[in-house]
DNA sequence: CTAAGTATGAAACTACTGATACAGAAGTTA
DNA sequence: TAACTTCTGTATCAGTAGTTTCATACTTAG
């Protein structure tokens, strides 16, 4: 419906409503937005009024049925929580103007690794890694337009770690000529962030059709290459409005790579040591 | 069936899940806690799965209906928004001092970007964003072993927003003939981190003598490069004992970039648009 | 004080949501 | 490869939530 918060439309629509309506309006802003997400019997019981005259109320405010009303508070809610994180440290800074720009901009990549390791089960990092760690079979590496960078950052730690470690470059021509060689329980780490890349979809289905194994490293919003994907790392991107900073993924592909390094110790520092003897 | 969060519930559960219902599980992280919100069938079409799958998921919880699922959620939600700072998972996780690899690696992760911050003079970091976007002569980018990867991607986003962009390959004598055209106040973008490249030190002496002005990025112990920079922007790596991790450099770029790109808008909001455009 | 108009909640209705069963797909093992 | 197990989506059903109706209580005007 119209770009109207809900609690702008009741501040509104106020006057207008009758006594047991306000009774209903108090009760949603006294608790919002969660008395508007219940059942309407719940929301009628806890405002004090019937259901009736919930719907009732929620038709005043211009919602043709209730489920659109809680659509509304859902999306609103949706908004709210995506977008400037937490008013509290940042905005506050800010306020008092008294950070500069990089103070301001490491605040905020400070809250998104924190929402990124809170995004990720630890039991999908640690699969990661141990998978990682098996040593078996060969690592496929793919990116993006600027996601490319870190597969090549992670492709050149992963090839002090293991065998088998080979990067997909970006020209789609090329890209073919490296399937080839892909085998059934192969990995392939996948990086994917908005604006998403149509070739690496192309690549995971090819991958998948060749019974690799993907591992996709996306942002909040999810790459499509998520379907194809068995197991996903999502990292929080999103600053301000206008920037997508990628530090959150960087910073998982070193845990990724220490903890790999960890559980590969024996293997690895055998491997490692003959490679810096050159 | 109380006590738990949801968002607990699923990383405890995620194990056992089978691939839909995971697609349903990250779903609901992914944008939480709308989604739960939402009816089943919603919530099944946004997470790539069915409505049955995502019930089975639900109850995979403990959950012994969908509608008890989200009273949970809503109750989850009243909680958080009645407690003035949301202590949920991280708070919550430290003081069962349960935390996993990646919650340890993200916490030294954030006191080493807190300290690069401190450790960064303002100014210096206004002056390199302020040359950068005086968008005059070119500017060259050169990196080690591993952060040859971080002036790749410093460089993909500088194109964007000014010209003269250039990057100096890794092999030494490659090195050589890029450096020809090297001119007088052109810039130079060094990475450069222990343990330090001695090639890198040629390079800056070499630009040096062609009177580049060298910025130099580099770790706390200071490359030798130092010597040479006009500018340093010193970041904190280290980690433990074992590991230095890098995402500091990565952040401080991406700060950069940010910086300059609002320092520049009006030119590079142009030449952007025109590279988007092909 | 009475009558017209309005507000309100109880109860009936219907539409849609959540639950279930089942069949086919996918994956696993021998 | 074939048999078997497990997973997953479709189709169906049952129940509940949202909606509507209507009789009653309350206001307000005449």
């Amino acid at each position: 419906m119209e770009g109207k918060s809900v609690a702008g439309r009741i501040h509104e629509a106020i006057h207008r409503l009758t006594a047991a309506e306000k009774r209903a309006a108090r009760g949603l802003l006294g608790s919002y937005p969660t008395l508007g997400l219940a059942p309407v019997a719940e929301f009628a019981q806890q405002a004090g009024a019937s259901s009736a005259t919930v719907l009732r109320f929620v038709s005043q405010l211009g919602y043709k049925s209730y489920p659109d009303f809680q659509r509304a508070l859902r999306e609103e809610l949706e908004e709210r929580s995506k977008s400037p994180l937490q008013r509290s440290h940042s905005a506050a800074a800010q306020e008092r103007g008294d950070s500069n720009f990089l103070d301001r901009f490491v605040t905020q990549e400070v809250d998104n690794l924190r929402s990124s390791a809170a995004l990720i089960p630890a039991s999908e990092f640690e699969a990661v890694c141990a998978r990682l760690a098996e040593n078996k079979g060969s690592c496929y590496l793919a990116g993006g337009r600027f996601t490319d960078f870190l597969a090549g950052y992670m492709e050149a730690h992963l090839r002090l770690i293991r065998q088998g470690v080979r990067r997909l470059d970006g020209r789609p021509a090329t890209r073919a000529d490296q399937l080839i060689d892909v085998r059934a329980g192969d990995l392939a780490i996948i990086f994917d962030v908005r604006r998403y890349d149509a070739s690496l979809l192309d690549v995971a289905t090819e991958l998948t059709a060749r019974r690799a194994q993907i591992v996709l490293i996306t942002d909040e919003w999810m790459s499509p290459v998520a379907r194809f994907a068995k197991l996903v790392l999502p990292c929080r991107t999103e600053m301000g409005r206008t920037w997508d900073a990628n530090g959150s993924l960087f910073t998982l592909v070193e845990a990724v790579i220490a903890r790999t390094t960890e559980l590969s110790w024996p293997t690895a520092s055998k491997r490692m040591g003959s490679i810096e003897g050159k």
